[in-house]
DNA sequence: GGATTTATCTTGAACATCAAAATTTTCTTG
DNA sequence: CAAGAAAATTTTGATGTTCAAGATAAATCC
């Protein structure tokens, strides 16, 4: 087999969980110790969300990729710990806006800092030079993934039916 | 900000997430559909650890950053599946090793052809050139991880104590 | 205004996970 | 070599996550 090939394989089954138990640990370190990387993840969302007057509970469901009555059991308990809070809409008074606290706020600062210490320590991992191919490369795989958007969620893509 | 330091935090957010998602997706759509990601996982490791007669129940546990009993439970309902089958270790009664039997690897055939197809769309993303240098990059960014291991695990490590 | 659609929440079941206790076997040491 | 310590694994009990399906409430559409 090809170097490049098994290089890329051994990043995606090594590195990528690496990345995210490296997230997770560096979660309970910190303050805000109570909270999942589910519970992180909704809370970034909101506090993401807000900013476009999109945070309602659908839409930040559908960004997580889980259902309705999944979200609304994780914002029942980030509302009894106190990182968000429900605000009924007014004009659709159907709609459920959710809203960070100022604890919400804060850790998500916190947690978005934990990211801007992973990309430098990848970033100082690379020459300039490198840095900008890799982050081209990074770019590539990215719009590929866009693109082809149908494959998750619907019938098997990648893997074709065997012919 | 940088507008290298904005894709690769874009990248760690948005593609890390859709990668994961589209391989439990694909697991769905196959052939062994009653199988989670975490069985999925075991099961690669019981194969690849099965080579070097590492097979023992906390190796894999180990490899798979889950405790001991976690696994057990795992591999009750994996054995039950018929995808794995323990056997007792003769020199070391207290061993258990772990076996894949001829289900367990058909499974992991499978899904070791997902990773082939991914990484294959990965690399079609990419003009030779850039894919030297993105290799590079990864194993850049693979040895970082790989040599920094102490963060994950121990003492909030990667977000330092404020000065 | 009644039927339908939409947004959300609740409930019940299936798993996953961990810590701690229990079990079995091996090792150590006097 | 026997008693106690250590090691590998499994069981148990508790907690958390997730989904599907049903319930509720509000808006929209003839």
């Amino acid at each position: 087999m090809n170097g490049e090939y098994t290089k890329i394989n051994d990043f995606l089954v090594t590195v990528f969980h690496e990345v995210l138990r490296t997230e997770e640990a560096s979660l309970k370190t910190k303050a805000f110790k109570n909270l999942s990387m589910r519970e992180m993840h909704v809370i970034a969302a909101v506090c993401e969300l807000e900013k476009t007057k999109t945070n309602t509970a659908s839409n930040i469901a559908m960004t997580q990729n889980i259902t309705s009555g999944t979200l609304a059991t994780a914002i029942n308990t980030l509302e009894k710990k106190g990182y968000v809070r429900r605000e009924q809409d007014m004009r659709d008074k159907r709609v459920v806006r959710i809203l960070a606290t100022d604890k919400g706020k804060a850790a998500n600062e916190i947690h978005a800092m934990f990211h801007h210490q992973l990309v430098l320590a990848i970033m100082s991992a690379l020459s300039p030079q490198e840095l900008a191919v890799f982050v081209n490369g990074l770019a590539a795989v990215q719009k590929f993934f866009k693109e082809q958007k149908l494959w998750s969620g619907t019938a098997g893509f990648i893997i074709q039916p065997e012919q």
